[in-house]
DNA sequence: ACGTAATTGCGAGTCGTTCGCAAAAACTAG
DNA sequence: CTAGTTTTTGCGAACGACTCGCAATTACGT
């Protein structure tokens, strides 16, 4: 996770193809880079390295942690891979993918992930109010969700608010 | 740094305000507790709890990292002290003030701090479109500061734009 | 000045991540 | 297929940012 400089996506849609990108830039094809690989491609959401080196809950063969932290990052550096900073905790991996955003929830940790053009508009203001072109991407937008908006609303100030 | 439940901030204007603060909840006045305050009551701006521990390069008596780590978390407890979250790195710590959320640059890593208010149609707008209700405070906005979206326009395909 | 609970200082421990390095692959050339 | 060259692995150790346990202090109420 060193501070890589972004290179541009990269959309794979298959382990093969991811290799072959891999090839053409003079990278191996190790069994430890497929395994990552196709742990990234079979998984719902983001994951951390750790539980990609587990194996997957047993789903796939275990492998080196310092491996998998150095072959996402040269997957990350190839433009196959992204990672997202989603509140503490380890940073998760996913495929790179036709781009989307994160929201988190503060209190509960809920993630909502939702595409890039959805937050185009906010996008647009925070340009114009700040000259800062946002982007949740790499750290998502933090705030309170719906759930936790209500259940601070019933707890504040409590049975005794204004008495 | 515990994710404790964020307690209303107070803001105090100087140490011994704090401190009277303090003794209402119960809370001694340690040297090693002034001495933070102290730090901060005099910082610019945010500060790790290293820095605060080595004595701000010598203007202070230099105390014991743990400890203020845990005076950092009782003060924030009673609302005193604030920490943000500015990209990797450590946690800044820094007094309760008048809130205001955090910009920073993804890139630079230029920080930008800015009034509550001045987020407040942007937040409007995240609340209306996804319901949550953004808060820059503890996690900054993240993006692209003027000066690295202008560079970035620089550099985007070269000389050999489309060859 | 005394007793007692809050705090300190120290060392050790944790979590997430990176590094050094020799041994083990992967690709390439012959 | 075999060697040679380079990449990559796997391991252990190290690191940064904290957090914890615990005995020794210290602050405060009386």
């Amino acid at each position: 996770m060193t501070t890589t400089h972004r290179s541009p996506a990269l959309v794979a849609d298959s382990v093969e193809a991811a290799v072959e990108a891999l090839r053409e830039r003079g990278l191996r094809a190790s069994a430890a880079r497929r395994l990552v690989l196709e742990a990234l491609f079979g998984a719902e959401g983001p994951l951390s390295a750790e539980r990609l080196a587990e194996g997957l809950e047993g789903r796939l063969p275990r492998s080196d942690l310092a491996s998998v932290y150095r072959n996402l990052e040269t997957l990350e550096e190839v433009g196959l891979v992204r990672h997202v900073h989603l509140g503490h905790g380890p940073g998760l991996y996913a495929l790179a993918a036709p781009e989307h955003e994160y929201l988190v929830c503060e209190s509960c940790h809920a993630v909502r992930s939702v595409a890039k053009e959805e937050l185009d508009e906010i996008r647009g203001q925070v340009l114009e109010r700040f000259g800062f072109e946002a982007r949740f991407t790499h750290f998502p937008l933090v705030g309170l969700c719906p759930d936790c908006i209500e259940e601070s609303r019933d707890h504040e100030g409590g049975p005794n608010a204004h008495p």
